[in-house]
DNA sequence: CAAGTGATTAGC
DNA sequence: CTAATCACTTGC
C-alpha cells in the first residue's frame, strides 16, 4: 500500500521524518521490475525559518520551487557536481518543508543495485544520500514526481517502535549558524546501513 | 584528508 | 556577467 496523501500533508515535518523510518521506498525499472529499500535515516528541513533549508528566508527560485508544492511530491536536486539527493516534500502547498532520505536498507532488486554500484560492498550500496540515488536510479527527471503516482513512491512497510529511533544533528550544514545543531536527523538505532555511526 | 564536478545562487 | 558555494563520495 502506498502511503496516503494525508501522511505527507501533516504540518509537523519532524514527526513525518520519524514516521518515514522503516517505510519502503520503491522505484520501478523500465522493464517493470522493482528496486526498493527500507528507509533507515532521514533529515527534516523546515523552511523558511530553518537556516539550513534551501528555502530559508523564503528563498523561492527555479530549484526550490518544488519545495513549495503539495506534500507527497519528490524533490530531487543535484549537488557537488556529481550527486543527486532525494527528498520528500511535506505540508500543504506554499509551505516549503522537506525531508532528505539519507540511507536505505536494500530489500528488492539487489542485483540491479549491485550493477549500478559496481565494485561496492553490500553496505555501500545505499548508505548515503548520493549513493542511494545511484542504486535506486533516481535523478532529476524525478523532481516534482507525485509520490502517489507510479514513477516513485513509498509504501507502508513497518511502523517503527519509538524505542528503536535515534536522533542527532544534521550532516553537512556547517553554514547553518544556530540551526546546525538542531537534532533533526533521525535514524534506526543499530542499523548497519545508516550513513554515519 | 582533499580533490572533483557542474548546477545554482548572489552580487555586481 | 562572474565567482563562490554546495543537505557528498571516493581514493589517496
Amino acid at each position: 500500500m502506498k502511503l496516503p496523501r494525508e501522511f505527507y500533508t501533516r504540518s509537523d515535518v519532524l514527526k513525518v521524518a520519524r514516521d518515514l523510518l522503516c517505510r519502503k521506498l520503491v522505484v520501478p525499472t523500465r522493464s517493470g521490475k522493482r528496486v526498493a529499500g527500507i528507509i533507515v535515516e532521514t533529515e527534516a528541513y523546515r523552511g523558511p525559518e530553518d537556516r539550513a533549508s534551501h528555502a530559508w528566508n523564503g528563498r523561492r527560485t527555479n530549484r526550490t520551487e518544488t519545495m513549495y508544492g503539495l506534500g507527497g511530491t519528490a524533490y530531487v536536486y543535484f549537488v557537488y557536481g556529481m550527486y543527486n539527493q532525494f527528498n520528500v516534500v511535506t505540508n500543504v502547498e506554499n509551505i516549503p518543508h522537506a525531508i532528505l532520505i539519507r540511507a536505505l536498507e536494500p530489500i528488492e532488486g539487489l542485483d540491479i543495485m549491485r550493477r549500478r554500484r559496481k565494485g561496492r560492498s553490500e553496505y555501500e550500496l545505499t548508505s548515503g544520500p548520493g549513493r542511494l540515488c545511484i542504486a535506486m536510479g533516481i535523478d532529476r527527471g524525478l523532481d516534482k514526481a507525485d509520490l502517489l503516482g507510479d514513477r516513485v513512491w513509498i509504501e507502508e512497510g513497518l511502523s517503527v517502535s519509538p524505542r528503536k529511533i535515534a536522533r542527532g544533528p544534521r550532516i553537512g550544514i556547517d553554514y547553518a549558524e544556530n540551526w546546525k545543531d538542531k537534532p533533526w536527523r533521525f535514524w534506526v538505532k543499530d542499523n548497519p546501513f545508516v550513513s554515519r555511526k
